[in-house]
DNA sequence: TCTTGACCTTCCCATAATGGGAAGCCTTAT
DNA sequence: ATAAGGCTTCCCATTATGGGAAGGTCAAGA
């Protein structure tokens, strides 16, 4: 099969395909005469898995990894469990971060009139007035 | 001051603020006959201002608009309140996509022994066994 | 005065993952 | 045979940031 069946298949764009060919994450595929990529259903297969790892927020090194330990039959569960564990970390800390933004953001946008004045809370947040008054929508008071 | 010091007052790193200045979000600084760039006590503020914005995880092209508006006087407080209004739109909804990919994650991390066996259910979610049994850790469930 | 170290300059490269688009070849159906 | 659509490679762009090299500058101490 061409690479775009391979691409439907899998839901992987041809583009990206091919650049998970050129960074080793998937085998070369093989060439028809003319220079076509030729794939199989199993290719389209760890193109899947790929897809789904992605969509888990999986790093492509991570996936590589991942990818390593899924064709290993001897595999420890516990070294997939250790990547997975290691992801969930990040993800928790990144959740963290915006939601600290977002209460930030939330307490000065609430603060904030929105008409047709030019005074502004958010902007003064920005300025560093947080020196000014005790206002309870300061940045600084979340962070 | 030599935008060594502007950096340690604002914040920002050198490097960034010659970027900012490249990009046009940052006027370009004065310079000495010998080519130094010259800062004073006004960019380091804005730069704070900058930097700020960046910790609320504004864009920079955002932060362009939020420029504007500061230093506009006559700016409807609405007008940022849309910008600030916006970004929560996107941190929720970052936010959402995250929380997401981990609570998937977490339930196939729970189902997975995570021991010296090789049968883990992360990989067999990757791997497209969804269609296998009712299992509870699938990441299906949770898309 | 000379040296030395810290600071500054510009320029190029790299990141992560993806998409856009051009120029040109291949295939297939009409 | 010709047109349409698929494929190839190559280059560029994104976002915000850092690293590092090669070279000029400044200040302080010997």
């Amino acid at each position: 099969m061409n690479i775009g069946q391979a691409s439907t298949g899998s839901g992987v764009s041809a583009k990206m395909i091919r650049y998970y060919e050129s960074i080793g994450l998937m085998p070369a595929a093989g060439r028809t005469q003319s220079g076509y990529r030729v794939y199989s259903d199993r290719d389209v297969h760890l193109l899947r898995f790929v897809r789904r790892a992605r969509d888990l927020g999986f790093a492509l090194e991570d996936i590589r990894l991942l990818l390593g330990l899924w064709q290993d039959d001897a595999r420890p569960s516990a070294a997939v469990k250790d990547i997975a564990l290691k992801h969930i970390g990040e993800l928790t800390r990144k959740i963290a971060e915006l939601q600290a933004m977002k209460r930030s953001l939330q307490h000065l946008a609430e603060a904030c009139h929105g008409d047709a004045r030019p005074d502004c809370p958010i902007l003064d947040d920005l300025s560093g007035l947080d020196d000014a008054a005790g206002e309870a929508g300061s940045a600084a008071c979340c962070r």
